[in-house]
DNA sequence: GCCAACGTTGGC
DNA sequence: GCCAACGTTGGC
């Protein structure tokens, strides 16, 4: 069992979209790290899923992997802003995992907040310059964070 | 909109 | 294989 955070710009596909939708493919992660942790994925792995690029960031609630890592059809799209003309259909380049909405925090868990938590010292999404979409998280930063976000 | 911190690209 | 130039991410 492994926690992942997942960041996404509300503006393209926010929690409340999954959370109307239900289930998503991961597509467009760009980064072979990111690729990379995408596909150590195992089914039922708790995804943070984080917002990012907006007014407040933070983690906003829970979803988790429904589908481990299978090739991520955009790269093969040429309409699709995903396109990526090196990679080739006998040895994909990129990969995606299906997640699935599990439950919203009564409460956003800001980015400010994480930083000034002593036991998320070493969460990775606060490392300067960090930028990467998908990170793992431990069980006692998952603890932590779910703990805050469930806090009234 | 600014800009720091990256990752990627490509010339050599 | 080095590294400068460039593009992107994402907090602020």
């Amino acid at each position: 069992m492994h926690y992942w955070l997942m960041k996404s710009e509300p503006d393209e596909f926010s929690f409340e979209d999954l959370q109307r939708c239900r289930r998503e493919p991961w597509t467009g992660v760009r980064n072979y790290q990111a690729r990379n942790f995408m596909r150590a994925a195992e089914l039922g792995d708790i995804v943070l899923f984080y917002h990012s690029n907006c007014a407040t960031p933070g983690i906003v609630g829970l979803a988790k992997i429904s589908k481990t890592a299978f090739t991520d059809p955009t790269q093969f799209d040429k309409k699709s802003d995903y396109f990526d003309a090196k990679s080739k259909p006998d040895n994909p380049r990129w990969s995606c995992v299906e997640v699935s909405f599990l439950e919203s925090f009564p409460r956003l868990v800001s980015l400010e907040e994480c930083r000034q938590s002593p036991a998320l010292k070493s969460l990775l999404i606060l490392r300067p310059g960090n930028r990467l979409s998908v990170t793992p998280v431990t069980a006692q930063e998952f603890r932590e964070i779910k703990k805050l976000g469930s806090r009234k």
